[in-house]
DNA sequence: ATGAAATTAGGACGGTTGACCTACAGCCAA
DNA sequence: TTGGCTGTAGGTCAACCGTCCTAATTTCAT
């Protein structure tokens, strides 16, 4: 087996294990088994823990840019671009009810742990957030798009964190309308100034 | 000094380290150095680490309880109550840029850990939200009024989530002003039938 | 004052962790 | 065939963890 796919398995399996299980609760043998190597394999390919922790971080990163470079090809409106992110919600609603948010919870424990990734972590936020503003500037809310693409992320953050603390998939459908119905004030408010 | 006093300095060091650095990461030694006592007498007050746990939820959900109390002694309107709770935001600002949410964090971590004290955690987040529910129905908006509960309750859990990740005291008080202006919507809504 | 009970100190225990090392198998160019 | 390089295996290491035990000290009722 190459070492570029037993390397990739590795990130794979380490980044699914850090969003179910925490960074710190997840351990070297953890990862090893899941991917089928020996531990002595896996220093081979990472020397530290915090070296898997910024494959992993650099993976979500790629991963989330290429889901927003996806939404802005698919050539939909830019309203229609916001209701894609809020729309996770609903489509990751089981892992989000058992495991939180991937960027959300990442970013809280690290910075407990005062972790130097810490930065890496919430440049993930950053990416949403760039892309978010982005959007509200083609609706023509130039001057308040920074402000509205953190308000429209703070409430995904507290939909998924009260979502998973009471495993209440009614509650994220209803934040979820009135998210849509927000927008769309929004972008009427854009439209008759 | 007397076990009662040990105990409580030992719960109180715990809650605190268990905000700051996670439930994890937080060692028995850790506390210990806190209170300036060694294991053995650790050991004396609590048998094992979940039983720190259990008190220091307890001892949360007691404050909370205390806090909430008082704020329906102090007399003021449903409407100045809730703004009570959104006040939160502002006056914990430096702890919450620093480490969250005690509340949301604790959640989220023993959802990872799947922690049997889990139900416990989110027992806080209850008290939270029928204290709310119960303003919301004395100000007429009976009908609405736990999903209003459990709208500003994740609103207050995403601005702190992302006030944690970005440091960013600017973006707490502008969400503040904005679900102070929400609130006020509400209650314009409850007298105009 | 004295003995019993409550409280504290300090260390020992298995077990797990991240980190590290060496040995070896497969491969490919010389 | 040889020898170097890549990748894998398995084991060792010190440090730390939660847990537990015992002895010493303090407290307090009698």
């Amino acid at each position: 087996m190459s070492a570029e796919k037993t390397r990739r398995q590795i990130v794979e399996a380490a980044d699914h294990l850090f969003y179910r299980q925490g960074y710190e609760h997840t351990s070297f043998a953890d990862v090893a088994d899941v991917v089928r190597i020996s531990r002595g394999n896996f220093y081979y390919h990472f020397k530290t823990k915090d070296q898997i922790l910024d494959a992993v971080v650099a993976l979500r990163l790629a991963n989330t840019q290429e889901m927003l470079d996806r939404w802005e090809a698919e050539g939909g409106s830019p309203a229609e671009r916001i209701r894609s992110f809020i729309r996770i919600l609903i489509a990751n609603r089981a892992k989000i009810m058992a495991y939180g948010c991937p960027v959300g919870t990442l970013c809280a424990e690290l910075a407990k742990l005062d972790h130097v990734a810490q930065d890496g972590a919430t440049t993930i936020f950053t990416l949403f957030r760039d892309w978010l503003r982005r959007q509200f500037v083609l609706l023509g809310l130039k001057a308040e798009a920074d402000a509205l693409a953190m308000h429209i992320l703070a409430r995904s953050q507290g939909v998924a964190s009260l979502a998973n603390a009471f495993h209440d998939e009614a509650f994220i459908r209803q934040e979820v309308d009135q998210m849509y119905a927000w927008l769309e004030a929004q972008v009427q408010k854009a439209a008759s100034p």
